[in-house]
RNA sequence: GGCCCCGUAGCUCAAUUGAAUAGAGCAUCUGACUACGGAUCAGAAGGUUUCAGGUUUGAAUCCUGACGGGGUCACCA
């Protein structure tokens, strides 16, 4: 247990017995002191005030002296000011958890809690490459996934691939008309880059018609229903779903391009799948919902023939699920989806991780799944993020401002090399070695700045400004880890040896406390489904350390006691760092 | 227009979910390598938390209103 949760549960226990107050009715929050009082964790005694009909300061002294009688070798000193009782811990406490802790590489992860979960992430069109959104929406996914394994969870990871619909005609026509038949190899690029290039034509064509068309006295939406190229893309689509050869050789002939590109980039990244669903696969799903709502009068007809269900109850509109020419809209999709999902796995939650655009789309198919009871339906999570914006705003295809994912990834690695190369730090590397540490780094920085905001915020990217290395960022962490480990190649924390009782100075302190909550932050991130606590964690805890480091001496400190005592601190914190940037899908160095 | 979200230092983000003098990084300025890695450290400056009310011992946080920004209300996905 955390020295926090063990304060809690000693201060309830001594509320009981000093005043009987009942355990439960006690809500009492515990802080870490802040650095101008004396003391190392705080009690806010104002919430008892009323129970107790007591000033804050009596009962600060009866609690605090009860508890540093009671438990002397954890609390050694106590001081009220004001609502605050301020808790010394003991440093011999501090030393026997740094001594028990120092080696343990699992630190802080939980045993199995029987839990399954799916977590459904990156989710793309295999009609465009991927931008910066993608990116923050990958590295949440895996990042979540690895946090909710980290607290015991069995996870799933999965990725629904959206290879279906108009969007995807579009390019596939394009291609068909524009193309001369050249390919990724042909002409020498990736194939989603490929693909995404026709998608582009399309539209710039498809502009050109309606342009046309207005000119000659058709009025704006007429134009864009009967432009040619409009009226062969749905043609394409009815095609499609006859299954005429063509079309579908067409079709996957152009998908699979996308996804040799598309591998490319996710093992760069590093994502990863235990199962893919493709839309092409399951798009049909969801019809049967549409009887069995029926049936169950939780859908309903409208004259023309179409189904709808009707949410103003729930403070929501009325929904259409099935067209009346009876083919499935996104929300039927998405219900047969999540049927399915559960067959294959019977997860206990399923979460979503999608756009915050689609929130209420969301709360929408979570309703409908309720309203027909459905037993996965409580467990469904939609962990909405928010949109990567510009300075100038949103990115939009149509003005190119969309920042592509390849071509940032490129940008960030080859920044790390250029800083590698200039701190001249790593001479003996192999050109692979180095190759990989260049990626580390780049990758590090990308994934560490999309990762450290909270994923329910929008935030901002300036393309103008690169991302930054130093500072609060993910190769500063990095950074930390080499140092610590060029010290430990310099000298060793003896496993056997047996720390005696010694004063901590400000330094070593306050890192150890920084180390012990560790387990507390896993939990908390796994809590709130937010990477960015591990990653503001990660930073403290670098941040302590090159503070401890410019402070103190640890291959030439002041006597062997210290020298094993800092070589411990120093092993834990990388070990720490490890573990922390691993959660985020960040690989951390022995030397950069 | 209805519903939802947001507004914190010049910029990018925090604030343990209502607690002590609102914290970090970047940028700016000052200082620190013949001690273990300077992608570092120490320090300075920078705030009426958009505004106006209210609740509370206590409000960036909760409530009401205003202003500003975004999302969504498709037989698109």
């Amino acid at each position: 247990m955390s020295i926090a949760d063990q304060i809690k549960s000693f201060a309830a226990r001594a509320l009981k017995e000093l005043y009987g107050l009942d355990l439960k009715e006690i809500d009492l929050t515990v802080n870490s002191t802040k650095p101008e009082f004396e003391g190392d964790y705080t009690v806010v005694l104002f919430s008892l005030v009323k129970q107790l009909k007591k000033s804050p300061e009596q009962i600060g002294k009866e609690l605090g002296g009860y508890l540093t009688a009671q438990h002397p070798t954890i609390f050694n000193a106590y001081n009220v000011i004001k609502g605050f009782l301020n808790l010394g811990v003991a440093n011999q406490y501090w030393i026997n958890f740094l001594q028990t802790n120092f080696l343990a590489s699992k630190f802080g992860v939980r045993s199995s809690n029987g839990i399954k979960v799916i977590v459904e992430y990156s989710s793309p069109n295999t009609n465009k490459p991927l931008h910066l959104g993608h990116l923050r929406n990958n590295f949440l996914g895996w990042s979540v996934a690895e946090i909710l394994e980290a607290n015991g969870c069995e996870v799933v990871k999965t990725c629904v691939v959206n290879d279906r619909g108009i969007h995807i005609c579009k390019s596939m026509l394009a291609w068909q008309l524009f193309a001369n038949g050249a390919t990724p190899e042909s002409t020498n690029m990736k194939g989603d880059h490929f693909v995404g290039s026709y998608y582009v034509k399309f539209d710039e064509e498809y502009k050109k018609e309606v342009g046309d068309l207005v000119d000659n006295g058709i009025n704006k939406e007429q134009a864009e229903k009967e432009a040619p190229l409009m009226k062969a893309t749905q043609q394409m689509l009815l095609d499609w779903e006859l299954g005429k050869p063509e079309v579908i050789d067409l079709w996957k002939k152009m998908n699979n391009w996308v996804y040799e590109g598309f591998d490319v980039t996710y093992k760069r990244i590093g994502s990863d799948f235990d199962k893919i669903y493709y839309e092409s696969g399951t798009y049909l799903l969801g019809k049967k919902f549409v009887e069995e709502g029926l049936k169950k009068d939780v859908f309903f007809k409208k004259d023309d023939g179409s189904t709808w269900i009707d949410l103003s109850p729930d403070g929501l509109d009325q929904k259409l699920v099935l067209r009346k020419d009876g083919t499935s809209v996104y929300i039927t999709q998405d219900l047969g989806l999540a049927e399915e999902k559960f067959k294959d796995f019977h997860y206990d939650q399923s979460i979503y991780l999608i756009g915050d655009e689609q929130n209420y789309h969301m709360k929408v198919l979570k309703l409908i799944l309720q309203k027909l009871d459905k037993p996965y339906a409580n467990g469904i999570y939609h962990l909405s993020y928010g949109m990567v914006d510009l300075p100038t705003g949103r990115m939009k295809s149509r003005e190119g401002t969309v920042v592509d994912a390849d071509d940032l990834i490129d940008e960030m690695v080859s920044i790390a090399a250029q800083h590698t190369e200039e701190l001249g730090k790593v001479s003996g590397f192999t050109p692979e070695e180095l190759r990989d540490l260049h990626e580390m780094i780049g990758l590090g920085a990308l994934k560490f700045f999309l990762l450290r905001v909270d994923p329910k915020k929008r935030m901002v990217f300036n393309p103008e400004e690169s991302i930054d290395f130093h500072g609060f960022t993910g190769p500063f962490v990095q950074y930390t880890h080499a140092r610590i480990k060029s010290i430990l190649r310099k000298g060793k924390a003896e496993p056997t040896y047996k720390l005696q009782p010694i004063d901590l100075l400000p330094g070593e302190k306050e890192l150890i406390i920084l180390l012990e909550q560790f387990p507390v932050i896993l939990e908390q991130a796994a809590v709130e489904y937010n990477p960015s606590v591990v990653a503001i964690y990660a930073f403290t805890v670098a941040k302590a350390y090159n503070t401890f480091y410019a402070e103190h001496s640890v291959i030439n400190a002041e006597s062997t006691e210290k020298k094993q005592l800092r070589l411990q601190l120093s092993e834990m914190t990388a070990n720490i760092i490890s573990s922390s940037m691993h959660l985020l899908g960040i690989k951390v160095p022995e030397r950069m």
